[in-house]
DNA sequence: ATGATGATGTCCGAAAACGGCTAATATTTG
DNA sequence: CAAATATTAGCCGTTTTCGGACATCATCAT
């Protein structure tokens, strides 16, 4: 099976993006702390890219609140399960590792939901950046926390209109 | 990748072949005490076989020496090796599992030699037994070693036509 | 306040166990 | 006294197991 890629500039900077005919299943940062570029065996473009694009877009504009696209995200059943209950936490709110554990029946699982945060594979997509610390702590973010930042003041409402990029 | 099987009677009892659209990759044993057996998704016949089973008989008619089949065994690099190296054991001979061990320069392995003997997908074609301890015990086979016997005593031009199953 | 503790799922590296072995010593047997 | 058997101790790739480290947090002692 083939993969598609393609590369999408918006207010947090370049982002890859990637998946099969039909579904996104990648989400990635090509600069920065984590970097995540295409593989060699993938094919640019083909894929339907441009309604991500058009979302995307539309939520750095502060228009969009809830994305409506095919997702694809692959691990294990798990954290699959995190994914899922990511979706489900409302624009603009933010909900701590211990209560979305919590919400998907796995108490104690905090710490297990955080791991799956990190692997997260299609982030701002799967609003992985509305989990914080119980404390109100921003503790981690694969994109880098002043983009987790920058995530939470778009959906709060605040201005942060720029970021500075390394 | 679809995997293909085919079941074929011959003077061990049956045996299990399967592999993809031209290579051999797997030679089992249905019965006795290392049961293999086809997996559920794997397609019924429609790959090459027939040569395979050409050949097989021919070789337990005595008349064939020599296999000449494409092969595809799946292992590590040093499994591999020395699968490879088994095939370069002439019919009728044995070597001890040292002797293959410093065939492949790599004496003093011979204990590792042994266990990658132990996982050779696709026996009697790949003749791992023709390896036997250096003391001339027979010492083990996937097939059973009353089986390793018969190929021996087969390839050595003894009689052995007849073999007890359980 | 500060710090140790235990619960949770996954990954990763280290360490240990496990064989289709063998040559070198013991130890038993005729 | 040999000449068959044990026992032992290294050998090596693979597999299994184990112990931390994490995008945590409530709890209970200092």
């Amino acid at each position: 099976m083939t993969t598609f890629y393609h590369y999408h500039t918006t207010a947090i900077g370049e982002l890859l993006l990637a998946g099969n005919g039909s579904h996104l299943s990648l989400l990635g940062f090509p600069s920065g702390k984590m970097q995540r570029r295409h593989e060699p065996d993938w094919t640019k473009d083909g894929a339907p890219f441009d309604e991500a694009c058009v979302q995307l877009d539309a939520y750095f504009a502060g228009e969009l609140k809830n994305f409506d696209l095919q997702l694809m995200p692959k691990g294990t059943a798990f954290q699959e399960l995190v994914w899922q209950a990511l979706t489900e936490i409302p624009y603009g709110e933010t909900w701590s590792y211990g209560q979305l554990a919590a919400n998907i029946e796995k108490p104690g699982a905090s710490r297990a939901v955080g791991a799956a945060n990190g692997v997260n594979p299609i982030p701002v997509i799967i609003p992985c950046h509305r989990v914080i610390g119980a404390s109100g702590k921003l503790t981690g973010f694969g994109g880098g926390i002043e983009t987790k930042l920058f995530l939470l003041e778009l959906e709060s409402g605040q201005v942060a209109s720029r970021l500075n990029f390394a």
